[in-house]
DNA sequence: GTTAAATTGTGAATCTTGTAACGCAGTTCA
DNA sequence: TGAACTGCGTTACAAGATTCACAATTTAAC
């Protein structure tokens, strides 16, 4: 399925478990603005999945959510590690925990003695070295990368080495790893940037409108 | 100019400044490698900026440098606000800090008392009561939102009322702000489940081929 | 049982984004 | 001098995503 719907059916199910329990059915427009996607493409989305709403009656919740789950959700572990606890891991790690319930950080890694063998978050970190173990123990799948940028590289081939197939990458460096393995950047920085490059023509605009009508 | 290749083209920057000092000229091909696009791509990213290189000898560094800055910096202040220091805001902090030196964190609000008027790496913590009088008095067009999902719709149209034109919104939810602000959403949460879902699709695909070739 | 209202699923159209191809201009080397 | 490279700028094309529009369908009301 394409790559940008699927990121959207997690949406989808994220506002559909906080609705769970409050109410039985839902209409695609209701869910769509909540969501904040238009309707269409909301009904668009869930096309693949096969789950059908009824007309007069709209989606029900649970049996949509259901659906929306065990196609978002393989057969797998749905274990995390992270590698790289400074700054922006350390506060990864109770963001994603005290989210998302079903999937849990177990093992962090990095190279400082300092953090080694603690506890953060109920995520132990370990040695860097022990990557490739670690990981091949817990048949984690996922990695999030929180690394420097020079040693994103590196690590990331490792961790596919070690069975990883699915990376969140914060480093802003293209990977090199093997086709098969799913990479997603994020790239704050450029986010940024973009934001504020946007911000100011805004600023222009609104000049100029002035000065026209002025 | 289209949003994605905005975002491309503070990467090309980002690149082009390390490189600054390392030689003077560059392909295309080799600086699209370096970022993680087609040379192509990066050549017509570049077209609408009006920059020329020259066949042989590549684009100056130098002067490519000054022409994307140009595009991209609009003539206002390059000043930011945070809007929410909780785990993450607190992460990100530092990392922009570090990061930019051209796009500065002046000012961050919160509603915790323990951390209101301290310093945090060199930007001021106010009350979030003094949101729109700080934001107005230092003319900052740029805030990243990084506060709980319920006041996120809140404070982004309290800074868009104070002259905010760009927001960086980690909120998951979607903000109600005048059109001619421009939002740009970053979903952690979706991005990992995204993760989550490819990789353990390639984890069936991986199966599969192994049955097939067994 | 029939009608009316509202919503779904989906084909077609539109808009956006990425890729390939190609002419042109410098540069090098004979 | 000129012939052959090499890489740039641009245009044309393909792929992908989003929106539009509407027939089909279900329920509620009468």
């Amino acid at each position: 399925m394409r790559e940008r719907a699927i990121g959207r059916l997690t949406l989808y199910r994220r506002t559909l478990r906080e609705l769970d329990e409050k109410m039985t059915h839902i209409f695609s427009h209701q869910l769509a603005k909540m969501v904040g996607v238009s309707a269409a493409q909301l009904r668009r989305d869930l096309m693949p999945i096969g789950y059908e709403g009824s007309p007069n009656r709209g989606y029900e919740v649970a049996g949509l959510l259901a659906s929306l789950s065990q196609h978002l959700d393989g057969p797998g572990s749905h274990t995390v590690a992270l590698i790289g606890v400074g700054n922006l891991g350390r506060a990864l790690l109770p963001y994603f925990t005290a989210r998302n319930p079903h999937l849990r950080v177990i093992a962090a890694f990095d190279t400082d003695p300092q953090k080694i063998d603690r506890i953060i978050c109920g995520c132990r970190v370990y040695a860097l070295e022990r990557l490739e173990e670690v990981i091949a123990a817990e048949e984690i799948k996922v990695a999030i990368l929180a690394v420097p940028r020079d040693t994103a590289i590196d690590c990331a081939q490792r961790a596919a080495g070690a069975g990883v197939t699915g990376l969140l990458n914060f480093a802003p460096i293209p990977l090199e790893v093997p086709r098969q393995v799913f990479v997603e950047n994020v790239d704050l920085t450029m986010a940024l940037e973009k934001v504020n490059h946007f911000a100011q023509r805004t600023v222009e605009v609104r000049e100029a409108d002035h000065t026209t009508t002025d």
